[in-house]
DNA sequence: GAAACTTCTTAAGGTATCTTAAGAAAGTAA
DNA sequence: TTACTTTCTTAAGATACCTTAAGAAGTTTC
C-alpha cells in the first residue's frame, strides 16, 4: 500500500523516501464492506480518503427519495466532500462503498500538520486539486453538449468494465436520467 | 491595484510586504474593452487572469453556432481555462470581456518561477483552487436539483444587480436554456 | 433623428425525458 | 428448491424545454 501511494504521489512531485514515510504514517487504513457508508448525508465530512482498492460513490437523496450520484471514485483517487471537509459544514452528499473498498484516510488537522512537515505535499495537492477541477469541468462540458444517449456510451466506453462493476440504476443516477429511460436508450443499440 | 491584490491574497495566507512585491512585479496589467477577447476558442490559454475590475465570461460556440457560457468572472476572481493552461492544449472555450475589464495576468512559466520564489503562494493557490472546486460543485448541485425557473431566481438573487450588468441571453446561456424560455419564465414572475 | 443593429418577447408545434405502474429477470437467503 | 429482495424493462400519458419565425423594444451609429 505504501508503494502504491508512493507511485501515485511521485506522479506529481518527486518525494524522498523519508517524506513518503511521514505521509504514510499519518494515514490510517480502513476497509468498508459493500454498501457501508464512509460518510452519511448531513454529517460533517472529517476525512479525505485515498482509495487503495474498490469503488465508491458520492450521492444525495432528495426530498422525493431519489438518489443523485455526483461522483464515482476508483483506485488511486482521493475522495471527500470538499465543501464539508474544508468548511466543516454538514455534507449534502453521502459517501458509500459500491464494492468492498480499502482506503487510506486522514483528518483535516492531521493533513494541515502534514503540509507543514512535508511542504512538497502542498504542491502535490495543489496539482491534484487542479486536475480534479479540470475533470469536473470536462464532465460538465460533456453534460452540457451531449444528449443522454451519447453521455451513456461515452461513460461506458471510457472506463473499462465500468458497466459490469456498477448497477445500471446508479449509472442512470450519475447521468441524471431515470433508470427507465436508460433502459430505453440501451434497447435502441 | 497592489493593495487590492494584497487584500485578496491575505484572505488565504498571511504574506510579507516583500512577498506581495515579488508577486505583484511578476504580474502584468492589461485592460480589455467590452467584447474584446482575452482568449479565442481553440487557442492555447497562456495566462491566468486576476480581475481587478469588470466582468468577463467564458463560453464555447457549438457546431450550431449556439453560445454556451460556462462561467462568469467578476472582481477578485482568477480566470483562465485551466485545462488548456495546465495541459497546453487548445481551449474549447473563449474568454471575453462583457464590460470593460482590467486584469493582472501571469504566464504558466512565470507562475512556476513565482511558486519557487514565494512558496506560500503554492498554499494560497491550493486553497483558491479548492474554493473554486467547491463553487463548481455547488453550481452543479443547484443545476441538478432545480428547474430552470428556480436556477434563474437563485442566480439573480445571489449576485446583486447581476441581471443589470449582463444581457439576458447570456444569463439564458449560462443557465443552459434558450432566451425564449427565459423570457417565458420571467413573464410568470 | 432616422437607419441599422442588437436584444427581448410572443406564439405554435415538436421532442427528450419524466412519472407511474406493473411485470420480468436476476441475485440472495433460508 | 422456494421464497424474498433487488434490479431491469415495457408502456402510456404528462411536462419541461426547444425550434422556428416574426415582430417589438432598446441601443448605437452616422
Amino acid at each position: 500500500m505504501k508503494l502504491q501511494l508512493a507511485n501515485y504521489l511521485n506522479r506529481y512531485v518527486a518525494f524522498e523516501t523519508e517524506e513518503i514515510d511521514l505521509i504514510f504514517d499519518a494515514l490510517s487504513t480502513e476497509t468498508f464492506q459493500k454498501k457501508e457508508f464512509l460518510l452519511e448525508q448531513y454529517q460533517v465530512c472529517k476525512h479525505r480518503y485515498f482509495i487503495i482498492e474498490g469503488l465508491i460513490r458520492s450521492f444525495r437523496t432528495d426530498s422525493n427519495g431519489n438518489e443523485n450520484i455526483s461522483l464515482f471514485g476508483i483506485e488511486n483517487w482521493w475522495i471527500t466532500n470538499l465543501d464539508s471537509f474544508i468548511n466543516e459544514t454538514p455534507s449534502q452528499n453521502a459517501i458509500q462503498a459500491v464494492e468492498k473498498t480499502t482506503v487510506l484516510s486522514i483528518s483535516k488537522n492531521d493533513l494541515e500538520v502534514l503540509y507543514t512537515k512535508v511542504p512538497k505535499l502542498e504542491r502535490a495537492f495543489r496539482i491534484i486539486t487542479e486536475k480534479t477541477l479540470i475533470a469536473i469541468q470536462r464532465k460538465d462540458e460533456i453534460y452540457m453538449k451531449q444528449h443522454s444517449k451519447e453521455r451513456y456510451y461515452n461513460l461506458v466506453d471510457t472506463i473499462p468494465n465500468f458497466a459490469q462493476r456498477v448497477p445500471q440504476y446508479m449509472i442512470a443516477s450519475y447521468l441524471d436520467i431515470t433508470p427507465e429511460y436508460l433502459s430505453e436508450i440501451r434497447k435502441n443499440r
